[in-house]
DNA sequence: CTTTACTCTGTAGTATACCACAGGGTTTAT
DNA sequence: ATAAACCCTGTGGTATACTACAGAGTAAAG
């Protein structure tokens, strides 16, 4: 566990930009480095932390729930539960998401559907009618 | 079509703000009304124009697609398969959108179900363990 | 005529997750 | 010893869609 990263070498190996890394360091997401002669060092561990950052965010995390996590992990007395619980939080919000855009994907191919001639005038578009509609 | 209508008198028929009238004035959205003593005067079809864009945003579209579509209304030229292309491109986007989330969602659920102990230590909590794993 | 209500321009802030410098200093390789 | 490569801080910009003023002027109501 030394600290002998330097802060290109733990971009590199984490998959992000020198940027992201100091950025990441700002919002408090991975902890101030060991700094010598005003370089900062880096020990492994950060790899991972930063690769568990991504893995979150493909998963639909933002940055702030991922810096939760990430608490989490660290602090020996917290349970299991909690992720669990951050987790079916999120599932909730993905299915919200999934709902609300089939919702839309419906609508779309209903007023797809209403326009059978491409090449009949914009007068009488049924689509733009349908966005100039009052419905809800 | 008198220019009746103040920015206040627009903003509440439409279901805007004030401030909001005026950004998609900026935003080239709607064209710069008369302007009677400094103050603004709109015509009713900004009401119109208002209601159409928060429906094209409803259906998942961005304000500059918003605009491309009021810019193809007031267009005689324009011919209905181009609002119909630009709606399948949205539809497309959409779906794509809907099958990210149901990726994500159906690795949420995996991660919810590996964790059957709510209770135990964190040091072994299989949700952080996934995040941590280097898979895909 | 005064007060309240409305409007004006222009700037800055919100949230999210970064990216792109400028203008330095340091380290490593040759 | 010099040059390429890397690092530093700090600031400003990107995209999206607004929101929130400040400080001033105008209009409508009583």
């Amino acid at each position: 566990m030394k600290n002998e990263y330097t802060i290109g070498k733990l971009a590199k190996e984490s998959g992000v930009t020198t940027e992201t890394v100091r950025f990441y360091e700002q919002k408090g997401l991975i902890k101030q480095p060991t700094v010598s002669s005003g370089f900062r060092k880096y020990p492994y561990d950060d790899i991972i932390k930063i690769k568990f950052i991504k893995r979150t965010q493909e998963l639909g995390f933002t940055l702030n729930e991922a810096k939760e996590l990430l608490e989490l992990r660290v602090n020996s007395n917290a349970k299991c539960g909690e992720v669990k619980t951050k987790a079916e939080l999120k599932l909730n919000e993905v299915e919200d998401k999934i709902k609300d855009l089939n919702k839309i994907k419906r609508s779309l191919k209903k007023m797809i559907y209403s326009c059978s001639n491409n090449e009949s005038s914009i007068s009488k578009c049924p689509i733009l009618e349908y966005f100039e509609k009052d419905k809800k």
